[in-house]
DNA sequence: CGTAACTTGTGAAGAAATTCACAAACACGA
DNA sequence: TCGTGTTTGTGAATTTCTTCACAAGTTACG
């Protein structure tokens, strides 16, 4: 299968929770047209995302937006449940454990670790939070497939080196710092700081056309 | 000046991060080889990405850390202060109000809001949460740069609007929900599932060359 | 059945981003 | 001062991504 960009899944899941809405409103089709508006981009975009995985429509008509929908499911991989870790407790760790958002879509997260004394064994919104010590052996004999790093920029290269070395395949990194990892496994990072200095800059240099 | 690609913003943001970095170990010269391999790019970008805003560099020698890190600083747009607000006191307003590496790049939260009538008045991390209604008249009084939203996605595009009514240029959305504002507003929405989905996507899709 | 009005799927064209590759500039040592 | 070894800056080539544009398929309706 050829190389799909990373642009292109990430409008996959755009076009999907537009799809739940329209599902939800009762709608049983909807054109590459209306897809494309809200998602602010264009029809033709939208076809093309689609035609890398088959085609799904009827011309003259548009999509069938329950069968779109669980194609779009199959093709993101969310047909399963994922068992998904945090490792570091701290703030962001904690608001993103009390997240229920995760759970929706499939995303079920089997525990929390640190490796601060203090925190360890305390609760954390019905999970006992567990000794960065034990995640290899924990993931050995429970396979997790989505760590999610939320621990300070400098532990954050040696915390993934643990997860990778835990066999887990995927990090979705919070610490404001770049991560080498393996190719095999697949890495996003969200840095916050990064973000803010993108909209710094485009505060900064709007006059220009 | 030419439209510079959020891309290559983003990679700037990580150069100087690098930069930084190298500054505090107290080197003084670094080349764009140096600088791509943390970066997990290529020289020619490195240069390239410079390029578009002139020639900071020596031919033969690199480039001097501490000049690149300060004009790195005043494209980004982080020579000045931005004041910063944030909207929504719920789990991940709480975590962002208390996240202080924002403070140090120079993001100042100067308030905190929510419509919460039980949240409105308490205390979080120093600041007394305000009103989502004062938001306009505050504003108008005391200019705000960037918005940080978290609230509810069903609440997200009103909070939007009124953002952009009180005069706020640039938000940064964390709703998981597509957000449509006018073109002189900046916008960057980091959406986890969106994330988390993209991580799917690869887990499902890894076998294939 | 025939025609009008839509909408998809997709090659081809166009635009944008990345990589190549090399002349020009500089440091350094003899 | 000259030669060697680096490294930048940048046009050109290449690759990747997006948009165009249209044939082909579908519905609606008289």
């Amino acid at each position: 299968m050829k190389r799909i960009a990373d642009s292109t899944v990430r409008r996959l899941s755009l076009y999907l929770r537009f799809l739940e809405e329209f599902e939800a409103r009762g709608l049983t089709t909807i054109s590459s047209e209306e897809l494309a508006a809200r998602g602010g981009t264009t029809s033709a975009q939208v076809r093309k995302d689609l035609s890398f995985f088959g085609s799904f429509g009827k011309r003259g008509l548009g999509y069938s937006v329950g069968e779109l929908a669980s194609r779009l499911r199959e093709i993101l991989g969310l047909g399963r449940e994922w068992k998904v870790i945090i490792i570091g407790a701290g703030k962001i760790g904690a608001a993103l454990a009390q997240y229920h958002g995760f759970r929706q879509r499939g995303f079920r997260i089997v525990a929390v670790y640190d490796n601060d004394p203090a925190k360890i064994g305390r609760a954390l919104d019905g999970f006992r939070i567990r000794a960065m010590s034990d995640l290899v052996d924990d993931a050995r004999r429970d396979p997790v497939d989505i760590a999610v790093l939320a621990v300070p920029a400098q532990a954050a290269q040696a915390v993934a080196d643990l997860a990778v070395r835990a066999g887990i395949k995927a990090i979705m990194n919070f610490a404001p710092q770049q991560l080498h990892v393996p190719d095999s496994v697949a890495l996003k990072t969200v840095n916050m700081a990064m973000e803010l200095e993108g909209l710094s800059f485009a505060l900064t240099n709007r006059e220009s056309t």
